[in-house]
DNA sequence: ATTATTGCAAAGCCTTTGCATCCTA
DNA sequence: TAGGATGCAAAGGCTTTGCAATAAT
């Protein structure tokens, strides 16, 4: 993704262009690693000793309700965030913490069927996705 | 569940039984609210006001490891803890936070059999649950 | 008696907040 | 130039830790 891609991505979720949100993204988005912001932050500070982690946070945050790059919660409670934005699972490695991308369309076919199907009493659906925990052998 | 139950429960996790061990766990399997370790100290605090919020912490640990109780993270990064041991999956509500059980065979069904069926690569699954997040309307 | 458990307070980790300064549109 | 974004440091919420006192086998 190239500087002018994510100048659009960022203008696109109706937020205001600046060079921090510019790397921050660009950190975001050249990773499958479903970085921390603390991952982040030493990312983008190596080229930019000025952004303050407090800053990585708070944009992060910003993409986020732009819906721009996904949040969610890893075992430990730690935050991760994703900027990959299609539906996927995950598989939670509970030895080393690690989490990779789980895509497969049968399953996400599967599920969707299956809750197009069964719709539940009270409770509007926004976002289904797998969790698989285990270990990497 | 009475009194001679939950000693059986903690005593065959291979745990000593304690006062504390006791009312703990009492407090969890009692509830479908997927407390919080907060939660439960409220609920023990009353009618053992020396029960300290760090045995709380420890005793819920310690039962996560006997493999007595369940824990997991909410989409705030708070533990939660669960009495049912059996698999299931949860409903998130963004709004209020709340936590409910889905159960539904159907479902378990399907899952497993795809995952039977679809062995992922270099990954011992140890346990899937499905996360759904939405709203209650 | 020995070893694990508890209570308490302090420390830790991750995250949010407040506010003055700076910058984008 | 007006309003939002940033940097910094302080505070906040939740959880873990250390250690002396206590209780279970």
């Amino acid at each position: 993704m190239d500087t002018e891609a994510i100048k659009d991505k960022i203008v696109q979720g109706g937020l205001k262009f600046t060079h921090q949100r510019m790397v921050i993204y660009e950190a975001v988005s050249k990773t499958h690693n479903h970085p921390t912001a603390e991952w982040v932050y030493e990312q983008v500070h190596e080229q930019n000793p000025s952004i303050s982690l407090g800053t990585v946070y708070k944009t992060l945050d910003t993409f986020v309700n732009a819906n721009i790059i996904q949040k969610f919660v890893d075992n430990n409670g730690v935050m991760r965030f994703d900027g990959i934005m299609e539906a996927h699972s995950h598989l939670y490695d509970n030895e080393t913490n690690e989490i990779r991308d789980y895509r497969n369309q049968e399953l996400e076919k599967l599920i969707k069927e299956f809750f197009d199907k069964n719709k539940i009493r009270d409770f509007e659906v926004e976002d289904i996705s797998v969790v698989i925990k285990g270990h990497n052998k």
